[in-house]
DNA sequence: CCATTAATGAACGCCGAGTCCATATAAGCA
DNA sequence: TGCTTATATGGACTCGGCGTTCATTAATGG
């Protein structure tokens, strides 16, 4: 008797019936709503009951898959950006870190994703769940990648042996952030490049 | 007929009745009360009900004075840790830097604020109102007072005069909140002190 | 084709946000 | 000093989201 039977346009999932349902597809419009939710209207907008309705799944089936709404929002947003995880290496160590840094700015400033990042940083503060997803997936990754770039740096002579790589990405992107976070100062693509240069160089007369 | 003159032993203040009361001793109440909770419990705790509840004060109040959460939590920190702001120079701007950094990073991970300073942040990501008191002032007198001493020692002609003195607070500060607000590495002083470092020799080869 | 299994959806209780209105008290005035 | 007025106050109220429980229904496998 329940003649729904409506074809699905684009976006919006139609309201199925009750019962089992294949878990992959689930999956995918709750990731697929999750992720448009969270770059149209913000973590302040991106609630479980909002996801279930905007997903057409319930609050249980979100509940079971995911421990907190941050972790939820996590993997909406990786679904929505499809980060591509690379650090090019020419043998130019400067012009591979300035380029490097110059895209992570033109990221957090130039596309709704530096909100978004800023958000997801600010909600793992208060989320255990978030935080340890945030840095195992997120920030942990992508850390050891530039690391990796400085070592090889090193051994090719191009960096001081006694500089701790793992410091050098916090100067770098850890002052992107800061800009992020706590914007009393724009974040610009030139910004960038002097951040790269003053560690190369040192400030010191 | 109201026989209510109780002492008030310690921190637990006593119900009074209805009506206007000197605002200054409300006002008083509540942030004590709000600083005393948001160190105890932390900013997931730190709730209007539960603050006006601990105040012995009405949400009325909070809401009349306090344009958000995020702003009352961050009146009851000022209110609690009573921050000291200077940034002394005995013309040794490399000691003088590392020691400030020090200090900092031993504030973040030493003492139970840097926790509160994280939440604060965090919730500053999705609290319009907070973000703009926390930059006014937090931020925004402490990256003041950096810069001041960093153009002195550039006056000085200690530090080259082309580098930015407000990029250099990035590269300081914001390695710290870096490491604060994405604990993938830990927050040293040792850390404090070779961001310095790095900065004034410079890392290439 | 049917029985088993397991995800689903709706409803429920709880809690905190933010607002409204009658009230009691402090402040102002005679 | 005594009264009036102005205003902060407190409790009640609505609203919305959280997180859970339980009967239901469809997918799965023999």
């Amino acid at each position: 008797m329940t003649a729904e039977r409506e074809a699905r346009p684009t976006g919006a999932p139609v309201r199925r019936g009750r019962g089992r349902r294949p878990a992959d597809e689930v999956r995918a419009e709750v990731l697929a709503a999750a992720g448009a939710l969270l770059l149209r209207e913000g973590m302040a907008a991106f609630t479980i009951e909002r996801v279930a309705q905007e997903a057409a799944v319930s609050k249980t089936t979100l509940y079971k898959w995911w421990p907190s709404r941050g972790t939820l929002a996590l993997d909406g947003y990786f679904h929505a950006v499809e980060s591509t995880l690379a650090f090019p290496d020419t043998g130019d160590i400067r012009a591979d870190l300035t380029a490097q840094v110059r895209a992570f700015v033109r990221l957090l400033a130039g596309t709704s994703a530096g909100r978004v990042i800023a958000e997801l940083i600010g909600q793992a503060q208060t989320d255990p769940a978030l935080s340890a997803a945030l840095l195992e997936r997120y920030s942990g990754p992508r850390r050891d990648l530039a690391v990796a770039r400085l070592r090889r740096a090193q051994e090719q002579g191009r960096l001081r042996a006694d500089a701790d790589p793992r410091i050098l990405v916090d100067q770098l992107w850890g002052a992107c952030y800061h800009r992020l976070l706590l914007p009393n100062e724009p974040l610009t693509e030139e910004f960038a490049a002097r951040l790269v240069d003053n560690l190369l160089r040192g400030v010191a007369a």
